[in-house]
RNA sequence: GCCGUGGUGGCGAAAUUGGUAGACGCGCUAGGCUUAGGACCUAGUGUUAUUUUGAUAACUUGGGAGUUCGAGUCUCCCCCACGGCACCA
């Protein structure tokens, strides 16, 4: 038998897979139900294999083994992702051309996965970048096309300067290239797009058809980006100079203004789009993006042209990154000669341009509301405009306790905690009441929260007679703003006194000003100042920001409406039903969905790509390549060296072509499609890869698509996945397949760090290589390990150490040989009572086993499946022998996971056959069951021993056992036995006393 | 900020419907084998306290409350980590 030698064996088995093809390929006349399980196809890079793809790939093959043997007839196939940019950039690295480098890194990255043992179907090996597979990436470019789902578009789109090209929406990550990480900008070019947006709707909501892991699901949603709101139209007034004092609120009453502003004529309409209609009424002005095109078409009407040209211009040169990271300070302009009117209740509405808004998404126009949107309240804050409130909680009441207007804190304190008035403190010393007195400029003081009128009243009653002598509280409810005033400065209404307190608020406002971060308390001050409405200067100052702001521009579901005319009193949801009805029955709005999805772009500056199959011709326009002329082939001979525009484009053998239409000169479209475009139909072609008239036919899609089970990386959460989904929903909707959704059953493996905890790489030097570790010690080791390391999903570090475990396991079986009986006793003599006891529970153990493996295989839990069966191992390695029928069992159900090791020890059974044409085993029932179990008792709660009791027990032959058991005596002695809780199979509890 | 996922020994991690927390692996400790080291084998290994050395008790699943005979698991509040989206109205 010799020593276990993996270096040996593994490549001998490794061939006859490969000779025994059968093995792997799927059945093309099969009665068997399908089964299509696949990981995601690599890009071959020039640096090989790493862990995660072993992790991926052991996985699916671990299933895929599986359930051959159970019965299925299994797709398993594998291929090369080889068209696109990092392929492009190794190969000008390396200066050779990318078809030699791709070919080369295939042919190491083959050899790599081979030495793995992985059960793939070679058969239907396709690779992306091959003329037979592009030509049909081609015809999809077409097919949408046709469908009116491709168009080119003059557009400002995403430009990588690093690598050269256009990037999608999708391929930028924070404002710079997903590849390079370069910062991305903004150039206006002629592109080609897929419409996507167009399935918006059916991307999110089929979402619910599919088992993927939720964050998964969720990358999605939050990238389509649904928002389910109203466009509102609002009147827009000529307002002459002289009347524009009629805009400020603070001096007339509002139906004044209404009034006044009936005079004006309207002279044109703005549409916005909100989430909130609900909160109309608090509508104060409105802001609209400097560059979109509501404020283009309002050009001509406003007087300050020339300011809002320089805003423009001035927003225009800030780029994605500034106007999102570092400009947050809310920059804008008022712009002069319209207002707007607000439908609900006729008051003035003050137009803006400014750059926090967005010019591509909904109109380009917002109704602020800033008493309940953060930015607006920001935006309305810096420029003086009104806050109206028109929501408060109604379960929330809250109010600022500053523990120095009070008499004797302590007691407070004590009482407040009497009422149930749950107080939060803003610092665990604030409860000390000997802070107060020490000269820490912490903050003392208590916010109380109250949940319903009741603990208001009992909370003023209690304040009120606490205060010292100079201060009063005026409490909060839901619908007030202030907290505490000072008596004496309500009481001393002099001039002088009021010049002086507004001095000190203009100077606290200043403070607060310079600040860099936005604070909410100062748009309290402002208000103060401005209405002349004092608050004790204390007040301000000695509130957390976030909590004030939290409290005041909240918008949550429990709110309820007031300020809002026929909406006052509702609840926010209802208020939103109301306001949307209301509005479309006077034809004022309509219910719309906004998305953040864009459609992808899809045209490539670069060379190593599938081309776009279109013609430009002088008479006919553009027209497409007509499908019998597919592939339009890729020339190998062209300076690829990337120069921002495709290196095809003056390459006129291949650009010089005659239009199909009219016969006349034309030229080609010379950009290539993205790599993505590849990736997302290639799980079709693996179906049917030769297929030279179709794409893949469609009595082959049916009998093996969709995909039942796939493994892949979650950063191809908004790529990849998100993109073949589309394909696959205008496939349906063109007739090819028959279902809307292509992979059922998604999963991510998780990252494997380094051993330091840290993400692999290069620089770091805590790279793991695989072909080391097959070298050393085995693929079956390495399998084994990574499949041990933890959840399939989770991240987790590699154990440079912990993989002789593995290795430990696999020799232990291998040990194990030795111990078996070759002469299997038969079916009788194994049942019969002649069995010790010692080989009864190893057949138990055995069985349990079975029945966690088959399990846990299908739950991708692998890991507990090898720990499950690390531990039989070491059960059986006690005994002295082991029959041979219980041994084969096992090897059964361990040949997914170490192949090599168990078809050669298979073979030393004298096994003619691959243990691969084995069926699996089912778990015999008469070994899973118990006579004895091991219950736990507890009294009061608590463990204090544990008693082996027969299954087949009356709970009264239970009781009297356990009463009578000597070490629970000394616990029940004297003891009243209140409660007997008894969970048969489980546990015993006693209450006593 | 909003949303999602998660938080258990020295480390990777187990734990069906609420029912003996820490399986399995690594590491560590002691012993055996060995010239020595490795490899291998045997036993032990959550923390703390007491101890007559046999053990006994208390504590323990991010923190705090609650439901329950019983909570890692259920409910509420809070904290932290990772990931996604983000002036998206």
């Amino acid at each position: 038998m010799g020593a276990y030698n993996p270096q040996k064996i593994e490549p001998k088995w490794q061939k006859f897979w490969e000779k025994n093809r059968q093995l792997c390929e799927v059945e093309e006349k099969s009665k068997k139900p399908k089964f299509y399980c696949l990981s995601m196809f690599p890009y071959p890079s020039g640096e090989g294999l790493h862990v995660g793809h072993v992790e991926s790939y052991t996985a699916t093959d671990i299933y895929a083994r599986t359930k051959r043997m159970q019965g299925f007839n299994v797709l398993f196939p594998m291929g090369w992702d080889a068209f696109g940019l990092p392929a492009e950039n190794y190969a000008i690295k390396i200066k050779t051309h990318p078809a030699d480098s791709t070919k080369k890194s295939i042919f190491k990255f083959k050899n790599q996965i081979k030495s793995l043992g992985l059960s793939y179907d070679w058969s239907r090996e396709i690779n992306s970048s091959d003329e037979e597979y592009y030509k049909w990436t081609q015809w999809f470019f077409l097919l949408l096309y046709k469908r009116g789902l491709a168009y080119k578009k003059k557009a400002k789109a995403n430009w990588c300067p690093h690598c050269q090209t256009t990037l999608a929406n999708e391929q930028v990550v924070n404002g710079r290239c997903e590849r390079c990480e370069t910062e991305v900008f903004q150039k206006n070019l002629d592109q080609w797009f897929f419409r996507i947006t167009k399935y918006a709707d059916s991307l999110l909501e089929d979402l619910n058809l599919v088992d993927w892991p939720e964050n998964l699901k969720e990358i999605q949603r939050n990238w389509i980006g649904r928002s389910q709101g109203m466009e509102i139209v609002f009147d827009l007034k000529k307002i002459r100079k002289t009347d524009e004092k009629f805009l400020d609120n603070s001096k007339f009453n509002n139906l004044e203004i209404a009034l006044a502003l009936k005079k004006y004529p309207t002279v044109a309409k703005i549409k916005v789009f909100t989430t909130r209609p609900d909160t109309l009424s608090g509508s104060t002005f409105m802001v609209l993006a400097p560059d979109g095109i509501a404020t283009k078409k309002l050009e001509k009407y406003i007087s300050n042209k020339s300011q809002l040209k320089a805003y423009q211009l001035s927003a225009t040169k800030k780029n994605e990154l500034q106007r999102t990271e570092f400009n947050r300070d809310k920059s804008g302009i008022a712009l002069q000669g319209l207002v707007a009117v607000n439908p609900i209740n006729g008051k003035p509405i003050s137009l803006w341009a400014a750059d926090y808004v967005m010019g591509d998404y909904g109109s380009g126009a917002i109704m602020a509301v800033p008493a309940h949107d953060s930015r607006d309240f920001e935006f309305a804050f810096r420029h003086n405009l009104p806050i109206e409130r028109v929501i408060y909680q109604e379960e929330r009441s809250l109010a600022f306790l500053n523990l120095s207007f009070i008499q004797n804190p302590k007691e407070v304190i004590t009482e407040l905690k009497k009422f149930n008035l749950y107080s939060l403190l803003l610092d665990d010393k604030g409860f000390k009441v000997e802070l107060y007195k020490s000269s820490s400029s912490l903050p003392y003081g208590l916010i109380v929260e109250m949940k319903n009128e009741q603990e208001v009243t009992e909370y003023i009653n209690l304040i009120q007679a606490q205060l010292k002598k100079i201060f009063w509280s005026e409490i909060v409810g839901g619908k007030y703003w202030q907290f505490v005033f000072s008596e004496k400065v309500l009481k001393d209404n002099s001039e002088e006194n009021l010049a002086e307190i507004q001095k000190k608020l203009k100077k606290a406002l200043k403070v607060l000003k310079r600040r860099k971060s936005f604070d909410p308390r100062t748009a309290l001050l402002e208000k103060a100042i401005r209405r002349k409405f004092f608050f004790s200067d204390y007040v301000g100052w000695t509130i957390p920001a976030g909590l004030f702001r939290d409290y005041v521009c909240y918008a949550g579901k429990k709110g309820r409406l007031f300020n809002s005319t026929f909406l006052d009193g509702m609840s926010v949801e209802k208020g939103w039903q109301s306001m949307a009805d209301w509005l479309v029955e006077r034809n004022l709005g309509r219910r719309v969905k906004n998305y953040h999805l864009r459609d992808w772009l899809v045209s490539r500056q670069r060379y190593w790509g599938a081309p776009i199959p279109m013609i430009y011709c002088e008479k006919c326009g553009l027209v497409p390549v007509p499908e019998k002329d597919l592939p339009v082939r890729l020339p190998a001979k062209v300076d690829f060296v990337p120069t921002g525009e495709s290196p095809l484009k003056n390459l006129k053998s291949f650009s010089k072509t005659t239009c199909p239409k009219c016969g006349g000169e034309a030229e080609r479209e010379t950009d290539t499609m993205d790599t993505f475009v590849c990736s997302s139909w290639y799980f079709f072609r693996y179906c049917d890869p030769k297929n030279e008239k179709e794409f893949a036919s469609q009595e082959r899609i049916r009998r093996l698509m969709p995909v039942n089970l796939y493994i892949g990386g979650v950063e191809h959460a908004v790529l990849h996945l998100l993109y073949s989904r589309f394909f696959t929903k205008v496939l349906q909707e063109a007739g090819y397949v028959d279902f809307s959704e292509p992979f059922l059953k998604v999963r991510n493996q998780g990252i494997i760090l380094g051993p330091d905890h840290n993400k692999m790489s290069k620089s770091k030097g805590n790279v793991i290589n695989p072909d080391e570790i097959v070298n050393k010690l085995g693929a079956d080791t390495l399998r084994i390990y990574e499949m041990f390391m933890g959840p399939l999903e989770e991240m987790k570090p590699w154990d440079t150490k912990g993989i002789s475990g593995a290795r430990r396991f696999l020799e232990k079986i291998w040990q194990l040989q030795e111990k078996v009986q070759k002469e299997a006793p038969d079916f009788e003599d194994r049942m019969s009572t002649k069995d010790s006891q010692d080989d009864l529970k190893a057949k138990k153990l055995l069985h349990q086993t079975i029945q966690k493996v088959s399990r846990d295989i299908e739950n991708l839990a692998f890991n507990t499946a090898i720990s499950q069966m690390m531990i039989l191992i070491n059960a059986w390695k006690n005994l002295v022998k082991i029959s041979v029928i219980d041994f084969e069992f096992f090897l059964k159900i361990l040949a997914p996971f170490a192949p090599h090791l168990v078809e050669e020890i298979w073979q030393n059974l004298e096994h003619k056959k691959s243990i691969f044409e084995e069926e699996w085993p089912r778990p015999i029932e008469e070994f899973l069951k118990n006579k004895d179990v091991l219950v736990a008792v507890q009294i009061n709660g608590k463990k204090r021993g544990t008693i082996t009791l027969p299954v087949e027990i009356s709970e009264n032959e239970v009781r009297e056992t356990v009463l009578n058991l000597p070490p629970l005596k000394k616990f029940l002695e004297g003891k009243l036995i209140r409660r007997w809780v008894y969970i048969p199979g489980k546990i015993i509890n006693l209450v006593v006393n």
